[in-house]
DNA sequence: GTTGAAAGTGTTCGGGG
DNA sequence: CCCCGAACACTTTCAAC
């Protein structure tokens, strides 16, 4: 991972549409050593796919809620029955087991209070909590999907 | 947004590098049409862009924390501060205004403690805080960014 | 909506320095 | 690392149904 492989996976995490051309322009390279490159980094998974990311509002799930989660059961068993009802859900977007006071912490996505009540029995009527507890976010201020490329 | 526009957005939510014609097949239609659906969604802004996903563990960043923070200053022109400097920190991927006990919320990515430690005195240098608390994740059970297109 | 086809562009590699 | 170049695939349109 040396300077040009991060300059090209910031380019691409921020727009994977440019034709690698383009990119290695951007990086100063040439286009073979710029696609050499891009390949190594999809075969060896530092990138992990390429996505197309859609407007919450537009579709409808304009509210995000994150979700607090006690568990009395700590144990592989339910940690693994939990992650698997996760995932039946398309509602909630990121989950997480977590330290200190709350056990897990999930991100939901719903279009309104009403949808975010009825995603609510939904899940409890499937799992089981010690405590659970909803904060809602008024506004998204900002979101990326491009992690810090400087870490390394 | 009929069925085959949100088959289509599905698919592509979660892989936006296959053909149009594959794409057309797995949805049951021809090219054409089907080319002309995602190039509208993309004119309408239902497809906000296509972004490279990076692996967090190979990029040094799989230390996820999610810090709260309260204010004393509800203003729009701290809040427009606030925006400013979150946005020149790359480790905060998300950040939120909440309702609630905590006005804001973000996710933060670093490589570990020591490195969030020293974020975090960046941070506080740079805004003021009436209380400010972090929350760690162990494990990233599900993170997702295809938001769910049953809400419609 | 469908098919078929043409033209342009980008990818994906060879082989060269 | 650079360049060249050719084969191939895909995109993007258009015309006709």
């Amino acid at each position: 991972m040396d300077k040009f492989d991060k300059k090209i996976l910031d380019i691409l995490q921020h727009d994977c549409t440019l034709a690698v051309s383009e990119v290695a322009a951007q990086v100063g390279l040439s286009t073979t050593p710029c696609w050499r490159r891009i390949q190594a980094m999809e075969k060896n998974g530092i990138i992990r796919g390429r996505v197309a990311l859609a407007d919450p509002e537009k579709l409808n799930v304009g509210l995000t809620v994150f979700v607090m989660i006690k568990t009395n059961q700590h144990n592989p068993q339910w940690l693994n029955d939990f992650g698997q009802i996760a995932d039946e859900f398309p509602e909630i977007i990121e989950f997480y087991r977590m330290s200190g006071e709350v056990d897990y912490l999930l991100r939901v996505v719903v279009s309104d209070m009403k949808a975010y009540d009825s995603f609510y029995k939904k899940l409890i009527d499937k799992a089981n909590f010690a405590d659970i507890s909803s904060s809602f976010a008024m506004e998204e201020m900002k979101y990326t999907t491009a992690l810090p490329v400087n870490y390394l």
